[in-house]
DNA sequence: CGGCGCTTCGAATGCTGTTCAAACCGCCGA
DNA sequence: TCGGCGGTTTGAACAGCATTCGAAGCGCCG
């Protein structure tokens, strides 16, 4: 058929990224159509198909790429030469949401409730968080060996910090009355200073 | 028009929470229709909204239902004449998910998923998760006035214990690498004795 | 016995993810 | 320069499903 419309060059990835990422903060992933990010972004909703194969593929590589922006501000806080101590609380502070409806936050809400259904979206989790525990592990230790921690065991100890700060940042994401990023840093902090550096 | 199909009364409603709960586990909400669901029961799918009104309330109250039937079984243990910390080790126990794809906690994450979108359902889930709160308040208390705890504020302790249940849970229920009921019972009884026994 | 209100069915409706045919375009080799 | 090829882009078709709703059915009450 003759084309009425005329053709778009695909916009970046970048910009797709983001656009969905603010679109599935402000509407949930169900809330956004193809179609209609796709009119956002001057783009057929079947032309980001063709990119990215499915809406939860979609949905799972603007997680990454929305991690991949934190990878950075990551790198340098936990490298800074401030103590561990406060290298740490940094972390925890960057980790948990900013609040309700916190953009990153919600991708990954999203993702947990797609993640039991597909084996591939259970795989780009584990990779996605994998840097984060690495980048934990790697902080605990040096706490530990400069005498600042208490001799915890730095892999066990990271996955029970990661346990706490996810049981705490989705009740802020969602909105529950109550949760709040204050308060959850509040507790992270008390739990810290009991866990490591309580004598 | 002349009705061609008899016409069937409404399964209990306890055998529709019991068959959605276990499709739900099986295949996920979005696996779910509302027509499989209710050739399953022997009703038709408009039936079954004609009761629920909608497929997320539908999931609501077999949530709702679900939490129900354990109330027994926590009251039970929670007015035992065990040792608090004893009672407070089973709670943890029966509050995790028994394994991957856990049908209870698999409501949950679908629950949480739709949360933020809907203040419904946010109301529903504090509305459920307040008794399980009250019972662990409650348990405290007894364990701190009988001198078994330290003197935690048992309000606080609460909140910050079910934010460690739940970031162990999801990653259960999910089936992430690593995460079982054991690995993170493990971790919350080392929590529990460095937090309320160690002195 | 008639009317009323609840129950039950299942197709219609509206919507959306995904597929796919077709047009378009740039590049490369003959 | 031209034809072929492969990638790009569109948007309707397709398939599926949540929800609505009209209509039939049924029990109960006055």
């Amino acid at each position: 058929m003759v084309r009425a419309s005329a053709r778009r060059p695909a916009r970046p990835r970048e910009e797709v990224f983001a656009t969905a990422m603010a679109a599935i903060a402000r509407h949930g992933l169900a809330g956004v159509t193809m179609a209609a990010l796709g009119r956002e972004l001057g783009m057929s909703g079947g032309h980001l198909l063709y990119y990215f194969g499915s809406k939860d593929q979609l949905l799972l590589e603007t997680l990454r790429w929305s991690e991949s922006q934190l990878g950075e501000r990551r790198r340098e806080l936990l490298t800074g030469d401030a103590p561990a101590t406060e290298r740490l609380r940094a972390f925890a502070a960057l980790y948990l949401p900013t609040g309700p409806g916190d953009p990153r936050w919600t991708l990954w809400v999203e993702v947990w409730g797609r993640s039991q259904a597909s084996e591939e979206i259970r795989a780009g989790q584990v990779e996605i968080e994998a840097v984060w525990r690495e980048d934990l592990v790697t902080l605990l230790h040096e706490g530990v060996a400069s005498g600042e921690f208490r001799a915890v065991e730095p892999e066990r100890f990271a996955v029970r910090l990661g346990a706490l700060l996810d049981g705490f940042g989705t009740p802020i994401v969602v909105g529950l009355p109550g949760a709040g990023p204050e308060v959850a840093l509040g507790h992270v902090e008390d739990y810290l200073y009991e866990a490591l550096l309580a004598r």
